[in-house]
DNA sequence: AATGAATGAGTCTTCATTCAT
DNA sequence: CATGAATGAAGACTCATTCAT
């Protein structure tokens, strides 16, 4: 009835995890999946390797959880875009212009989500998968729920059209030196207009 | 005292590179860029590691020039279908089912392409993006120099929405059983809808 | 969060150092710089590829620190021998006999420090030209401290052929082979012999 | 009786041959024995790898060629300076001079004589003694030849000595900046005066 | 005789992971 | 439970040398 150090114990351990969790992403988000090595992320997270493989398998599973927090926020921020907005197509573009502000806000994030978490290999390929799989799906139910609102055929394949041409610009903004590039605000909304256009009625 | 290069010898030499250069692709393709070895590379060729370090600088290098090879093949059949199409919107549809059929008929190319050459540093991350940016402004070109036969606000947002459009609807279609998938013409089609309605009058 | 590094450890971790730098010694001193491999090295020291590279930055570095301890020593035996006999000029002959006696009877560190020093890269050149410095700068303090018992023109230059002249005798007393070789004593007695009497009133 | 192309063909042999010695000396000279490589030793001397390999055994033969060819010079000015020089002391002086004088003109003769030439493994190893040997023997000659000019106990030690001065104060030489270094020819009669006074009676 | 493309043995080095303290 | 020293498999790359042309 007593527990015995457990709640205290497993709240220190949660918040262990956590800050290796949050060094990961950035040495992930600056260095790529390769460049950065274990030693880097438990000194970045003032623990030690140790520690390290008592929280995660191996270094697979710490990005797949970084990789799953990222994709977790993203869907959230989905559902709040399509359910704060009450017309169907309006709801798309705010879910476009949410997650891409997002990410941009978030660039290790983003780098992570996008762009290094291709080609690691089979057990990534398939949790990234899974999330993207989970972000379209999301994509699919909105219009799906009101097809009256969009002119669509099949609904899968535009939703990845559509993940596709927010991950793509994004890609190119990140990329682009921050001095040099539009604001992504106003990419954010060219990105919405392609997109409401090509499945809006 | 100097004797002339035999043009026999340039010709074999140069038929050893592009041994090499296809073995790569294969080897990246299949296994991408870090789990593909030198050794694995020069076996498949048929060659040894001596003549693949004549012939490349190191590693990046062949994964560089890969991606330079595959990269102009596309640019190549973006401008064939340009020209081959009177109809401007036609047009952008011919290119949008053309590069899918193209990358779908040689996933090891289209794997390198848009799967694997994430992430790698910054010298191969440069070579990609100037490869993207090479195929956006084609798409760019031709939305511009037909302006009336397009709604378009901002070009070269619109050509990076289409450009991720393609690449990640392949992306799943790569990944996704063949047995399972739909045809690659249908999804390219499909595709194609989705962009010509983005971007079409 | 934050335990403290055990000296216990600390100790263990110093004394592999030691092992490892033991096992270079005698590697680079019986086979040169560049016939002793690191895998060599770690398995003369009961060691592992790992624990080298963990304790040195890479092979040039072990090197380094083997010439240093070689070269540290024998500035101790220098001051030493200055420092023990009252008169100067029998003091520089003390020097000249213990080094010479000393390398002759640890032949590897001789090799090391004499033969196998040179040609090696700008490196590992300047610390071996820092080490000699360090020597002949010993010689050059002793002569210039009591310079009523010398006749020296230059000092600097009087030293540098006083190592040059033990460096010489003891690279070609190495060489010979035990059997026909002179007694190390006899030769440090008659190198200092000329030395004396090229420095000496 | 007709020498059919012999000797027209030979001299050309021979002067290829000069051509890769003269540039495996600059060569070996300004990067060392390792670092110079056989594809640049060729380049430089306007060859091939073919030709290199037609007129030496390996790297080891031409790196002893250019110690022997480097040791010969040296050999021949002993041998004038103690012949151009009725006073046999003056003799040894003009020796150490000539010969110092000549390796600071030539620096990468020097180097590879002195600098370059040690812990390159047995057969290497036995050329530069053999070479050195000679030297000091030529010392060794001109000092028996004149016992009442000199005192010396046991004339090789001494020779080795005298060398080994020369060596070590001319490696200390070439390895100051060109700026900031005495004269050749001030060193050089440094070098004799200590020499000769360790010798002469 | 000259050429230089091809070869591959041999080295260094990195880094994920284990486990004794 | 935390720690970090130790491990060693695995891979990129160099360069002397051979030999077909």
């Amino acid at each position: 009835m007593v527990y015995r150090k457990t709640p205290a114990a497993a709240a220190r351990k949660d918040a262990r995890r956590k800050l290796i969790l949050d060094a990961a992403i950035r040495l992930f988000g600056d260095s790529g999946y390769h460049a950065a090595t274990v030693p880097m992320i438990v000194a970045q997270a003032h623990s030690s390797i140790g520690s390290f493989y008592a929280h995660f398998h191996n270094k697979e599973d710490v990005f797949g959880a970084t990789l799953e927090t990222i994709g977790a926020k993203v869907s959230e921020l989905i559902d709040q875009a399509t359910e704060s907005e009450p017309d169907p197509l309006l709801g798309i573009r705010c879910v476009v212009e949410t997650v891409f502000l997002h990410l941009a806000r978030n660039p290790r994030e983003a780098r992570i989500l996008i762009v290094e978490s291709s080609g690691l290999g089979p057990r990534l390929e398939r949790i990234r998968r899974d999330l993207i799989q989970r972000h379209t799906g999301q994509i699919v139910q909105a219009v799906k729920s009101n097809p009256e609102a969009f002119s669509v055929s099949d609904p899968l394949f535009s939703a990845r059209c559509l993940v596709g041409a927010v991950f793509e610009s994004l890609y190119a903004w990140l990329e682009e030196r921050p001095s040099r590039r539009s604001s992504a605000a106003k990419v954010a909304r060219a990105v919405a207009d392609y997109n409401a256009r090509a499945i809006g009625r």
